[in-house]
DNA sequence: ATGCAGATTGACT
DNA sequence: GTCAATCTGCATA
């Protein structure tokens, strides 16, 4: 299987978050490997999106979404979570990100409820803070590349069914964009 | 099934 | 000092 290609991430955020749904994440941990189709996603701008962590320019917490494409933006958040995102943008936009907000489970699902504490093997990964915590995604995570197949990287793999498109959840401004992209399985 | 409080830390105003 | 791109457990119906 092939990573996806830093091509893949060099176009508008809004459609590599669309494009992303049924491409798998692959988590490795020693000789352990987990794996998930993306299922739910969502896109973050820059300067133009009020919802984005880049709305209000570079810092040190979101200066990954300025950098090189195809890589991971992780950030820490409500003092306990983190979430994943893919840095995603045209040549033309200063930041952009496409957070992953659930995977369906694949591969290593014994070791993805052991690691959310969890006795049963339902919601394994379908939350943004889930699915770090199942595939022990944290900040040392901040800044890698998701095209080469190191720990953490997403490979090609075509699942894609129907998109669904809503507003983003959990976010005060910039509801009236649809860029929240579901499908199911 | 739906709703709400509480947890808990760091980034930013 | 405020509040966040959330989750869990417990309450009510």
């Amino acid at each position: 299987m092939k990573t996806l290609s830093r091509d893949f991430y060099s176009r508008d955020t809004v459609e590599v978050a669309k494009d992303l749904l049924g491409k798998t994440l692959v988590r490795k941990i020693g000789d352990n490997l987990l794996t998930g189709i993306i299922s739910e996603t969502e896109a973050y701008k820059q300067s133009d999106d009020p919802a984005s962590h880049a709305f209000r320019g570079i810092t040190d917490r979101n200066k990954a979404m300025f950098g090189e494409v195809g890589r991971a933006y992780v950030y820490f958040t409500y003092g306990m979570h983190y979430c994943f995102n893919a840095v995603a943008k045209s040549d033309d936009m200063a930041a952009g990100a496409v957070l992953i907000r659930s995977l369906e489970p694949l591969e290593g699902k014994s070791i993805m409820k052991r690691k959310r504490k969890i006795k049963k093997l339902d919601n394994l990964s379908n939350g943004p803070a889930k699915l770090t915590q199942a595939f022990g995604i944290t900040k040392k995570h901040y800044g890698v590349d998701l095209t080469k197949k190191g720990d953490l990287f997403i490979i090609d793999s075509d699942n894609q069914n129907n998109i669904i498109e809503s507003p983003r959840i959990g976010i005060r401004n910039g509801v009236d964009n649809l860029w929240n992209f579901k499908t199911y399985y």
